[in-house]
Order: C-alpha cells, then sequence, then structure tokens
DNA sequence: GTAGTCATGTAAGAGGTTACATGATTAG
DNA sequence: CTAATCATGTAACCTCTTACATGACTAC
C-alpha cells in the first residue's frame, strides 16, 4: 500500500514533540519577558503559526527553568505579589539552533473542512453552501490579517521585532525582517489558496444544483436507501 | 456525554471533537467493513483528510457500537478466529448529517515549518536550505499524489467511490465524483502552494547569501550576543 | 467601589502517538 | 515451513482544551 506523504528520511532521529518549547524560546530571544507577556505576543502575532493557551504555557516555562533553558528573576509586583521574568540561557539559544536545523516528519493530516466537503453527497445544497461559506469567511478574514502584517513587517512595524533588531547589528536586520516576511507570506499564499477553493465550491454547487443533481439530504432527494 | 434525548437546541452547538467517529461513518457508507478495512482505506484514500492509527479505530468503532452508530456481524475466520463487520445504521446516517451541517470552528495553527522558517536569522544557510528542500521535497510529492487521485476520481478509478455509486441511482453519481474530485483540489492547490512557499524561500535564502547578509549560526556570523 | 488589566496557577479529560502484544490464515 | 497478510486489541504517555480558581494593581 502506498501511503501519500512519507517524509521517510533514513537518518534524523527528529524526536519533535515539545514545539510549544521552542516557540516560546523563540520570542524570548527578543527580550526577557513573563508569561503573561508570552501570552500577549502568542495571541498577537505568534498565534498564526502557534496557538497555545495559558495553562500550557506556565507550566512549560516551569519545565523549561528545571531544564536550564531559560532563567527566571523573580520580581514584586507591589506589596504581596511577584511575577517571574524569563529569560532565555546559552543552553536555551544551542536548544534552538539545534531544533532549527532538525527535520521533522509532517505531521498526519486532519482537515475537517475537506473531510466534510468530500462527503457533501449526504448532506444538502444549503447546509454545503453554509460550509464553503464559512471556509470563505475565515479565510479572507485570515487573508486581510496576514496581509497586513506583510506589510507592518515590512514598515518594520511590529514591535517584538524592532526589539530583536535594536540588540543585533545592523547587517542582520535584513535577515530578520526577510524572514518574518517570508513566513508570513505562507499564510498568505495558504488562506488565498483555501479561499479560492471555497469559491470554487460554490461554484460547483451552483452548477449541480442548476442541472437538477440530488442529494441525500435533499427532501426531494433519496432518503437512507 | 452523548445522549439520544438531545433536543438540538437552537442551531448547531458545533461540539466537534470526535471527528474519526466521523470519518469512520462517512466510509461505511460505501459498504460494511472490518476494522481492518477501515484502516486501509484510511491509509490509501482518506488518509489525506483524516489520519487515524488502528490503534485509535478499534477502540472507536467499540463506541459507536455502544451508541448504536454502527451495527456488528461477528463472522468466524477459519476454525477459531473471528472478524467483526460493522455497518452504518440509520442512526449512524443521522449523526453523519447533522455532522454535516456543523460549523465547527477552526482549529488553532500549528505549523512547524512555517515557526521554524520565522526564525532562519538564528539557523544556518544552510540549515535553512535543508528545511525548505525537505518541505519542497514532500508538497511536490504530495501533489503528485493529489494529482493523480483527482484523475483516478474523474476516471472513476477509485474502487470504494465505484461502490458507492453503484448502490445509488445513476442521477447521483455526478455529486458522488464531483465532490470527491473537489476535496482532492483542494490538498492539490494547498500543496501547489506550500512547494511555491518553499521555492520562493529557497530563492531568498540566495539572495540573501549572495548580499553577504550573516546569519547568527553561521561560523562568520555573530555567536551569542 | 468597581471594572479592567496584570499575573499565575491547577485539574479533568479528550484526542493522538508509539510501543507492546497476540494469533490465525494463506500463498509460495 | 516460512513469510506476508489478515485481524484485533491494550497501555503508557504526551499534548491540548476547557474549566475552575485566585488575587493584586490601577484608573475611573
Amino acid at each position: 500500500l502506498l501511503s501519500a506523504g512519507e517524509p521517510a528520511d533514513s537518518q534524523s532521529k527528529a524526536r519533535n514533540t515539545v514545539s510549544l518549547r521552542h516557540a516560546l524560546l523563540a520570542v524570548l530571544t527578543a527580550e526577557p519577558m513573563t508569561g503573561y507577556d508570552l501570552i500577549r505576543y502568542f495571541d498577537g502575532t505568534v498565534e498564526f503559526v502557534w496557538h497555545a493557551p495559558h495553562s500550557q504555557i506556565y507550566p512549560e516555562l516551569r519545565r523549561m527553568e528545571q531544564a536550564g533553558l531559560v532563567d527566571v528573576q523573580v520580581v514584586p509586583r507591589g506589596e504581596r505579589a511577584e511575577k517571574r521574568i524569563y529569560s532565555i540561557t546559552d543552553a536555551g539559544m544551542r536548544e534552538l539552533r539545534t531544533w532549527l536545523a532538525d527535520i521533522s516528519p509532517y505531521q498526519q493530516e486532519r482537515d475537517l473542512s475537506r473531510l466534510r466537503a468530500a462527503h457533501f453527497e449526504f448532506s444538502t445544497y444549503e447546509a454545503a453552501r453554509n460550509q464553503l461559506q464559512a471556509h470563505l469567511d475565515h479565510y479572507s478574514r485570515a487573508l486581510r490579517n496576514w496581509e497586513r502584517m506583510v506589510e507592518d513587517v515590512e514598515a518594520r512595524r511590529v514591535p517584538l521585532m524592532r526589539e530583536r533588531m535594536r540588540k543585533r547589528p545592523e547587517a542582520e536586520h535584513e535577515a530578520i525582517a526577510a524572514f518574518r516576511r517570508f513566513a508570513f507570506r505562507g499564510e498568505v499564499a495558504k488562506a488565498r489558496a483555501e479561499a479560492a477553493w471555497a469559491e470554487e465550491g460554490l461554484a460547483l454547487l451552483d452548477e449541480l444544483e442548476k442541472k437538477g443533481v440530488p442529494l441525500w439530504g435533499e427532501p426531494g432527494g433519496a432518503e437512507t436507501a
């Protein structure tokens, strides 16, 4: 049996669970910050490549601390409270670099929209249209977001990126901006492809309905066999 | 907990965990089969939209049986062994249709390739190239697969689809093929977009290297701050 | 005072991966 | 008789989601 997309690389153990860890390390390269700050950056810009809720981030930071990947500075907040400011260590930087060189196997597909679309014959024209319209809406919104982010990167309007640049020599600035822009452009391309796919699907539904092709779910269509 | 007496409140709470269940139901609409058969279909064609290992499929089939979504026929295999042939019930068909009409929230992004690409500045030109080359290889292979599958659907060369058609009136055949084709075309578009993205990245790396833009990970580049 | 933001956690459970485990049948 | 294929499970573990939970500080 031939399977779809086996990476099948002979070497490279590439044991790549725990990527939340690397996402956190990557953000911490910009500047030391609290878990709370990390969550904000995740929800702001990093979110689009790696989402994580705070219930995952706080415990992971503790584990990273124990593994020596980050240092903590405990700072009093007012009279009674405290906050924990994390910064990346040399070991953390090494871990990040190692991870950047690891080729990891591509994770298996699990695509709800596609799974549904492949079986629209059991549905109704109306329900199928709703699905595709939701798909189109979702990716249209996403597209606008990522396009604005590409512009923000080009105009150097991203605070965390500016901070990162401030700490590095001028010569490296171009690379820092270029790779961020490149990543966002990947999302732009994906969103565009998905939106176009949804539109193709909506056109297909119109065509089939006009031809009078019946679906199982329709009142007029055949019922359960 | 799913109970049969849920009064289908207002419109679609969209409680959409357990989609493995719906993927299995969808395959079972074609014909009754064993868990082993289901695994083969998953690994063959369904895999590209929904992957699942056998350790997930067997227990889920038992749960579906208990929920009344599938019927089982236990058939002796030789002298001592047995096999369990599952078929979808009316309740299973209803569940499938309900699910097809549910709009589920889009799951959060978690994209390793993009996460890495956004931080190539910490890597080396060589490592970054390897990443993108792997990306390109993966999606080029995927692209060829999905393109062939689109052709197979167009030529009605997919066994499970033929089986499905055999059981339905001629009028519905066009829809059955059209939706499968449409789903595969979505994967084609995605693979094409990802391959193009990787190529754009490889060109970017060439350009930056030619200009002499330094990266952190390079021997010539700055080391850890 | 009170609402909003800053700040940090725990816990239960679903879903998914990997490994362990077994044994029968069939084709050569 | 041996290998491949058919066939079905369990268990440990990890990740992620959702919900529960707390409280201090700050601006109005």
